[in-house]
RNA sequence: GGGCGGUUAGCUCAGCUGGUUCAGAGCACCUGCCUUACAAGCAGGGGGUCACUGGUUCGAAUCCAGUACCGCCCA
């Protein structure tokens, strides 16, 4: 490194004059494309962003932590595979185009299906990919030659084969199901796309007439315009209350239907008035009583959500709307007894928030219990291990409960059913691959063999957005993989993958079911580990959301704090598993760090003499105390680092390395590494050593902070393109050691703050020299710390230091005990005596603590009895020291008076 | 209703295998400093009965049980 390339290194790091030229020569010379080798693969697919959708934070956290870990893997020479593409996100990007038709006076009701796609298309071709591009600006390392798109061709062919696949192996099926149904959207949902909210609600109680008897029997509920579709009301055959009834006639209210009153131990007795009213078509519980008891279904709503024709009353009303008429036409009535606030739950569609009704519909659904048992086996036995990994129990617990999956929705933005229809008979259908084989099979299957394509028509609807991402890891690699089962030598040489970085909340959505989906087409699983992570929040715990306004632009971070300030904002309090309560003082921090980083290397450039040259130096002064010390810090940072990363501590090995380069580094290694005097330059072979240490700092900080250490790996000496840190390999563990050299250097840095201590306590100014009397604690030590008085007299205004086993506490001076040595600081005519007095008590009732809780647990008979030696004889030995120490100080509290 | 998790400094959280003064970090706060890099900095400092109660143990922030409060997931 010589100077020429230094000249006017600003004082402050200023990230956007680097990052976008970095992150160019980074993609130009194509550091993040993998292709199959014969090194290790390391391979991590991306949770799918929606196509259209723009970054948010929690993009920012989910992708930095990816990049880490991506990053990291490729420094340990794995071939490092990040796959980045979008998912198509069927109702929430159909919904947005929706509404914006909308806005230009088009409803989708105007427009043929392909009339619609096109504008889908339109949308998504002005709107796709900006989001990947955002990543890009946070240093992602993926290798954009795979980007991949759920509703590309290829994987748009893979979800239909697996579809098919699916069906022909008989876990596909198509019934009447009661279903959780969006008015809104007008769609079946699955049941993780329902949220239960709980609200507050009113519970009626309304009176229904007993047939000929001028009796009447009460119900309660909370949504009485189901009313007008009761075919039944029902008691537990245990209630002795309503044991008379059993078997009469009620009689519905407006509509005056006669229905039957019957009994089922379904009826919890204590609800309400323990009358149940049954509505099999609008709620799953009735329905299920209404196939057992063989009722009447009575469907009421419209898909929209008003009430249908037919029922007689509100037709065309909004159900809310329904309610409350209904609710005013019963107490006209004198039926309504009273109505009582309740808080109960009410199920939300995850993406309109309309609220959920029951509905019976004809839909497909994948059966899961066989699905699921390979997908709970190998996360219970750690064969694929969640971290943190609480988050097994309630995998187990979903997937020990589920139900079988509706995939079928009606919308257009999607992967269209493969069936075809050639009749209205509920098994009047093919399932095929195009129309012509459907065509074919349909003829077999009617019999009529006369048939074209007049005669038939594929459905309309499209699959859960989540059937075709569960195939993400495998798709990406192998599109054929479905439909072929040979697997090519990608999808054989990625897959499984490593890691996979998503949220909690998409457990059940993705997670699990790709899970389910790894078993049931390649036999192996999708990934070895999941690391969730938190969802980001605001100070006041709320989920950042755009619609409460309460997210910042995470690219205005990236500009304000830099992408590496960002990261480590984001990363700093960031354990796994736990929410993120975002503050841009975090964000602050990083960019904070950025800096000292900074003008620590600017530093060392300033150092360097016109025209000279300086290479960073791997080897080490094992003669010099500060080195040594260094590259042990170094050597426990690694081992540290490299635990918590098998362990998914990002944060823990974040904090690992900014407290080496900071604390240890910056504050003591650079300030022991300067010139004697002001205005020297640091001699050339403490420069390059520093250098070559910072060069494995830059190592070691590049996961996390790519672009500052690439720029300052790059500025330290010139590098060839094979040479890039990006492409660099992470430091080994040392085999040295130097324990002892730690251990005496943190000695002399207990000594140097001791002595900084009675500077500020005394009020001293800075620049008071000091004459400084240490009588070490034995001759041993005393000889070692004559090694390192250099280290005092670089660190401290020193006039004079003695190192003095037989010294005597000077008159007037101040002095504190470090470990069993003393150090005195003779003040004459500067000393503050009441001050000293107080800082030396304030040292004595501390150590005076320490040592009687001390004294106790030696004195406990049990303690000595059972504890192991060791334990016991450190006890001892602090007991030791401390006696000492006190001992001393009160010498030394007693020479004052 | 079922399950899971949490409660440690003003705030956000570490504390992993019970044993070092183990009660810690960052931020915030107080004091002093423009010291040959960095005031986005340096040096020094104050601050907590580890939610509560009981138990196990020679020894508990740590293990167990109960209580209170908070949060999440599922019905």
């Amino acid at each position: 490194m010589n100077n020429k390339q230094h000249q006017d290194i600003p004082k402050q790091y200023i990230p956007s004059a680097i990052e976008e030229k970095w992150y160019s020569y980074w993609e130009e010379n194509g550091y993040f494309h993998s292709e199959p080798d014969e090194r290790e693969s390391y391979s991590v697919v991306i949770p799918p962003p929606n196509v259209t959708g723009v970054l948010h934070m929690g993009h920012m956290l989910n992708n930095t932590i990816q990049d880490v870990l991506v990053r990291r893997a490729r420094m340990l020479g794995k071939n490092a595979c990040w796959v980045p593409g979008t998912d198509h996100a069927s109702i929430a990007t159909e919904a947005k185009v929706v509404q914006k038709l909308r806005k230009e006076g088009i409803t989708k009701r105007d427009l043929k299906r392909d009339e619609f796609l096109e504008h889908a298309w339109d949308w998504t071709r002005e709107h796709g990919g900006i989001i990947l591009q955002q990543l890009k600006k946070l240093g992602a390392s993926c290798d954009w030659e795979r980007t991949r798109f759920t509703l590309e061709d290829e994987l748009y062919e893979a979800v239909i084969d697996c579809f098919i696949d699916l069906y022909k192996r008989g876990y596909i099926y198509r019934g009447q199901r009661m279903v959780n149904w969006d008015p809104s959207a007008q769609t079946a949902l699955s049941d993780e796309e329902v949220i239960h909210k709980e609200v507050q609600s009113k519970l009626y109680y309304v009176r229904y007439p007993v047939k000929d008897s001028g009796e009447y029997v009460t119900i309660a509920t909370t949504r009485p315009e189901t009313i007008l579709a009761d075919t039944a009301v029902c008691v537990n055959p245990k209630d002795e209350r309503y044991s008379s009834l059993i078997g009469k006639i009620a009689v519905i209210p407006m509509v005056n239907r006669p229905v039957p009153i019957i009994a089922d131990e379904y009826v919890d007795p204590e609800f309400g008035t323990g009358c149940l009213k049954i509505t099999p078509a609008h709620d799953p519980n009735d329905y299920e009583l209404g196939l057992k008891h063989n009722l009447e279904i009575i469907d009421m709503l419209y898909p929209d959500g008003t009430v249908a024709y037919g029922i007689g009353f509100y037709e065309g009303k909004d159900r809310f709307e329904a309610r409350k008429l209904i609710v005013a036409d019963l107490e006209n009535e004198g039926l309504l007894v009273k109505v009582e606030e309740m808080a109960n739950k009410v199920g939300y569609s995850e993406r309109t928030d309309a609220v959920i009704e029951p509905r019976l519909s004809l839909q497909w659904f994948l059966r899961m219990n066989e699905l699921g048992k390979p997908a709970l086996e190998n996360v219970m036995n750690d064969n694929i291990r969640f971290h943190p990994e609480k988050f097994k129990n309630s995998y187990r617990n979903w997937i020990e409960n589920i139900r079988d999956w509706c995939i079928s929705r009606q919308l257009w933005w999607g992967h269209r059913i493969p069936a075809w229809y050639f009749g209205d008979g509920e098994s009047d259908y093919v399932i095929a691959r195009t129309e012509q084989e459907a065509i074919e099979k349909a003829k077999v299957k009617s019999g009529n063999y006369d048939m074209n394509r007049a005669d038939i028509r594929q459905d309309d609807d499209v699959l859960d957005t989540w059937f075709s991402s569960w195939l993400w890891p495998i798709s990406v690699f192998d599109p054929e993989f479905i439909k072929s089962k040979k697997a090519n030598k990608e999808l054989k040489y990625y897959y499984p993958t490593q890691d996979l970085v998503t949220a909690p909340e998409i457990m059940f959505f993705w997670v699990a079911r790709m899970i389910m989906a790894g078993y049931a087409f390649a036999g192996e699983k999708p990934f070895s580990n999941v690391y969730y992570h938190g969802i980001v929040r605001d100070q006041k715990r709320r989920k950042m959301s755009k619609s409460l306004g309460n997210s910042p632009d995470p690219l205005k971070l990236i500009e304000q704090y830099g992408a590496d300030g960002t990261r480590v904002g984001m990363l700093f309090s960031s354990p796994a598993g736990n929410d993120l309560l975002f503050d841009e003082a975090l964000c602050e921090q990083g960019r904070n760090f950025s800096n000292k980083i900074w003008n620590a290397f600017r530093f060392l450039s300033l150092n360097i003499e016109e025209g000279k040259y300086y290479t960073p130096s791997a080897a080490f002064d094992t003669g010099n105390l500060a080195d040594s010390w260094m590259m042990e810090r170094i050597r426990t940072t690694l081992l540290g680092m490299g635990e918590d990363f098998t362990k998914y501590r990002l944060n823990e090995a974040l904090k690992k390395i900014y407290s080496l380069v900071w604390d240890d580094f910056c504050d003591w290694y650079i300030e022991l590494c300067k010139a004697d005097q002001p205005g020297q330059h640091m001699p050339g072979e403490n420069l390059e050593r520093a250098l070559g240490i910072f060069e494995i700092l830059m190592k070691m900080l590049h996961p996390f902070m790519p672009f500052i250490t690439e720029e300052i790996w790059q500025r330290i000496r010139p590098r060839s393109a094979d040479e890039a840190l990006t492409i660099s390999t992470w430091p080994a563990v040392p085999d040295y050691k130097f324990p002892d050299a730690e251990k005496l250097f943190i000695s002399v840095q207990a000594h140097v703050s001791a002595i900084r201590n009675i500077q500020a306590e005394m009020n001293l100014a800075p620049k008071t020299a000091l004459t400084i009397l240490i009588k070490p604690k034995t001759e041993e030590f005393g000889s070692q710390l004559n090694e390192a008085r250099w280290i005092y007299t670089k660190l401290l205004p020193v006039q004079k230091i003695t190192i003095d086993i037989s010294a005597a506490k000077p008159k007037a001076s101040a002095s504190a005990v470090v470990d069993g040595s003393e150090i005195y600081i003779p003040l004459e005519g500067l000393i503050d005596l009441e001050k000293e007095r107080e800082r030396i008590q304030k040292e004595i009732s501390r150590l005076d603590g320490f040592l009687k809780s001390v004294t106790s647990k030696l004195s406990n008979k049990g303690f000595v009895e059972n504890a192991p030696n060791t334990v016991i004889d450190k006890e001892r030995q602090k007991k030791y020291d401390a006696e000492n120490s006190l001992r001393k100080l009160t010498e030394q509290l007693e020479e004052l008076n």
